[in-house]
RNA sequence: GCACCCUUAGCUCAGUUGGUAGAGCAAUUCAUUUACACUGAAAAGGUCGCAGGUUCGAGUCCUGCAGGGUGCACCA
């Protein structure tokens, strides 16, 4: 971007418009983001403790919404105090494909305008057309990302679709089928007749909803269900064994009965998985479209038959009703069974939970389907490990895996409250299928010539191999992030210097779809951790505590809050009163009341510089003005373990009341009569404190308003640094302990 | 159903080994050229959700309850 001409300094009040980008300006064309140009420097000392964090990656066609940008200021936070601290800090910027979410958003336009389907175009045609709207769209975010004053490693941007990931995705499939943890199976998997596609068991959303629950005669039994429409192959009727109610009845005995088509033969099961509390304590079971019915069928062998398509649609055992949609068919079904006198009773005000596809598709309908999946409790031996309690060359588990690093410590997740979570999650953890019937996305690298498979990153030699025609779970690479933007398969100098990373920071919603899978991936082809700190912070709501959203009009947009207030002030506003783990309410008046502080640190600066410059450095402090100074030395204590701990919001704000209670209200106040009729030393001592403290409150603030403290800085008459970016943070790490 | 979190001033929230209740915003009154009106000062505002317990002492620790929220499970 062109620089803009530097304004008169100290123009009152402070400018963000005009200053943010030519400040932005002169932090890119200085590269210091960029830990090799601060070494190259001098700025950074060559065997300096590393510090990484790996951007989440945002969606590359999104846009910034209040969450992006409170994770933009924390990470930024965070870089900014250890690049000062002296550390070798980086900071990996990166996008996302967002596969599911970006082939619908195109397919969907596409459909708009041309009424073309993606069958219609074929599947390079349809990618091509993806690419051209993300190579299109990329630019919106990384613009937006920036605005934010991110002191992001450009050089380093990757992206999960260019070639060095899908490299690295193709290269961990091959390496963990050879382990064989991924195989091939029919299973029961959740699928979105909407999106066409298998959805994992994390992007599950439960709704609730109100539906009529049926009683039906089913010979001597009634058995109860909201889902008539799945009972055409229900030939079996289960019981719990000790119910009494059945004692009659023996495992494997047949029943005669009349059913919706016709007289069926029926059989007995006893299985504990039927719940005497529940309804009748009778179930009928329907293997192909429940999980649980599934695996019951599979405990007890029994037949698994299909009644319902991948579209929706009733199969030929549904006899008079097959071709029809399932929605349809419920009511017609109910109908045909009252004609018969098999309808018992229907209970119209039952709530239950529905399945959903969170990325905005349809109704779960469970079926049973040919996917890839990663076996999460297959044993293997780990050729490498530096997990504490998992040794090189032991068999373990990739769910072994997943625990161990949380539990040994070797990863801490902040809040603590979130480690119980995760290991709740990961002792219900079941394999998970990684296949998607979308287009979109890393493709598995599987080749098929009649009965023969071949895996592997490249196509097999000779004729007649067909690529399988899946993609990848989106989250297979995203699990890669924090190495694959590194460089991995290659063994290269980033991956030895910044692996594994410092900090994750996240929104707690997303531990379970990245956090756990980064972790299980970096422990299988690493034997490493991904990062040695998780950081949650939480979501974004609007002043009244509800979620933001378009329909409810209550979207605050990051970016005209940033020409309203200044960057600075929607930083600060997004880290001061937000406790780790904890939604933040925002309401704008708080945006406007730093856009105040902004101003007020510019007039601060004002009045020192105009009674004081460099050259005070030189005289000699009075004891009183000593203190004053080892006060706010104090301070920069206080701020460096606040942030240390990750309590941003108690660092931030007592910098803040610092700087505006203390330092402005009290001791400029109070420094006035001296400077006014004082000549000589107390006055030469009065102009050097508050120029030091002014340095100090510069640099303290500096993480959290980069810019009205960079602009600032630039306008200092002698300064150790080009820029206060690389500035020396006035207190030094304690100890190795920090991070 | 199981688990977790929250409940402190009108609103949003701090309160880190238990020791006299805090801030920001809003509202009230006053000051008016000051480095600053994107300012300053004053005053007001709370039986810290409820009930017990431990303690010399509880916003803080323990138990129970209520209200709000979240995650997991549940298509019987």
């Amino acid at each position: 971007m062109e620089p803009s001409k530097a304004p008169q300094p100290f123009l009152s009040p402070y400018n963000s418009i005009d200053n943010e980008p030519r400040i932005r300006a002169l932090w890119e064309d200085s590269k210091y983001a960029n830990p090799d140009v601060c070494i190259e420097k001098g700025v950074t000392a060559s065997d300096a403790e590393p510090y990484t964090i790996v951007l989440p990656p945002p969606n590359v066609t999104g846009t910034l919404h209040m969450g992006h940008a409170a994770m933009l200021a924390i990470e930024d936070i965070l870089i900014r105090y250890q690049r000062m601290r002296g550390k070798k800090t980086l900071w990996v910027p990166g996008t996302d494909s967002a596969a599911i979410a970006t082939q619908s958003k195109v397919e969907g336009d596409i459909y708009k305008k041309e009424k073309l389907s993606r069958h219609d175009l074929g599947r390079d045609e349809l990618m091509k057309r993806i690419d051209a709207f993300t190579e299109e769209s990329k630019n919106t975010i990384i613009e937006q990302v920036q605005r934010m004053g991110s002191s992001l490693d450009w050089s380093r941007y990757a992206y999960t679709m260019d070639a060095p990931r899908y490299n690295a995705v193709m290269t961990a499939f091959v390496r963990m089928y050879e382990a064989g943890l991924i195989y091939r199976g029919n299973r029961i998997v959740n699928w979105d007749p909407k999106l066409q596609t298998t959805v994992s068991d994390e992007e599950i959303e439960h709704v609730e909803q109100k539906d009529p629950f049926y009683y039906f005669q089913y010979g001597p039994f009634v058995i109860g269900t909201v889902r008539p429409e799945t009972k055409f192959g229900d030939k079996y009727v289960v019981v719990h064994p000790d119910d009494e109610r059945y004692a009659e009845y023996s495992h494997g005995q047949q029943l005669e009965l009349e059913w919706i088509n016709g007289p069926i033969v029926a059989t007995v099961i006893k299985d504990e998985a039927a719940n005497m509390e529940t309804g009748t304590g009778a179930m009928t079971i329907t293997p192909a479209h429940s999980a649980i019915d599934f695996e019951i069928a599979q405990r007890h062998k029994l037949d698994v038959e299909q009644v319902i398509d991948e579209r929706g649609i009733l199969l030929p055992i549904a006899g008079e009703f097959a071709g029809q949609h399932i929605k349809k068919a419920r009511s017609m079904i109910v109908a045909k069974l009252h004609e018969k006198g098999l309808v018992v009773k229907i209970d119209e005000s039952y709530t239950h939970n529905v399945s959903t596809n969170s990325r905005g598709g349809g109704t779960i309908e469970p079926q049973i389907k040919l996917q890839w999946f990663v076996g999460v409790n297959k044993e293997f031996t780990i050729p490498h490990s530096e997990i504490p309690g998992i040794q090189s060359g032991s068999k373990t588990t990739l769910k072994e895996v997943m625990r161990a690093a949380v539990a040994s410590g070797a990863t801490k997740i902040n809040p603590e409250r979130f480690e119980k979570i995760y290991f709740h999650w990961i002792e219900n953890l079941r394999d998970w299928c990684i296949s998607r019937q979308i287009w979109f996305g890393h493709r598995i690298p599987v080749w098929y010539k009649g009965d023969e498979i071949y895996c592997g990153t490249e196509a097999p030699e000779g004729e007649g191999w067909e690529q399988d025609h899946d993609t990848l779970d989106t989250w297979f690479s995203s699990g890669l992030w924090t190495f694959s933007t590194l460089g991995w398969p290659d063994k290269t100098p980033d991956l030895e210097t910044f692996h594994p990373t410092s900090v994750l920071e996240t929104g707690y919603d997303i531990i379970f779809f990245w956090v756990a899978r980064m972790i299980l991936m970096s422990g299988f082809h690493l034997g490493q951790v991904p990062f040695k700190q998780v950081y949650l912070h939480g979501l974004v709501r609007d002043g009244q505590g509800r979620k933001m959203s378009k329909s409810l009009g209550n979207i605050i947009d990051p970016l005209t809050m940033i020409e309203k207030y200044g960057a600075d002030a929607t930083r600060l506003s997004l880290i001061i009163g937000a406790q780790p783990g904890n939604d933040l309410k925002l309401d704008e008046n708080r945006v406007r009341g730093y856009k105040h502080f902004a101003n007020k640190l510019w007039n601060i600066t004002r009045f020192v510089l105009e009674n004081a410059d460099a050259s005070s450095l030189t005289a000699t402090l009075t004891d009183a003005d000593k203190a004053l100074v080892a006060e706010a030395k104090e301070l920069a204590q206080t701020v460096s373990g606040n942030i240390d701990t990750f309590r941003l919001d108690l660092a931030g704000d007592a910098v803040y009341h610092y700087v505006w209670d203390r330092f402005a209200a009290q001791i400029i106040e109070e420094t006035k009569p001296v400077l006014k009729l004082y000549e000589g030393e107390e006055k030469a001592s009065k102009q050097r404190m508050l120029y030091e403290i002014l340095i100090l409150s510069l640099k303290l603030l500096h993480p959290f308003m980069p810019f009205v403290t960079e602009a600032i800085w630039q306008e200092l008459p002698e300064k150790e640094t080009d820029l206060l970016m690389v500035a020396k943070w006035p207190v030094q790490p304690t100890g190795a302990s920090s991070i």
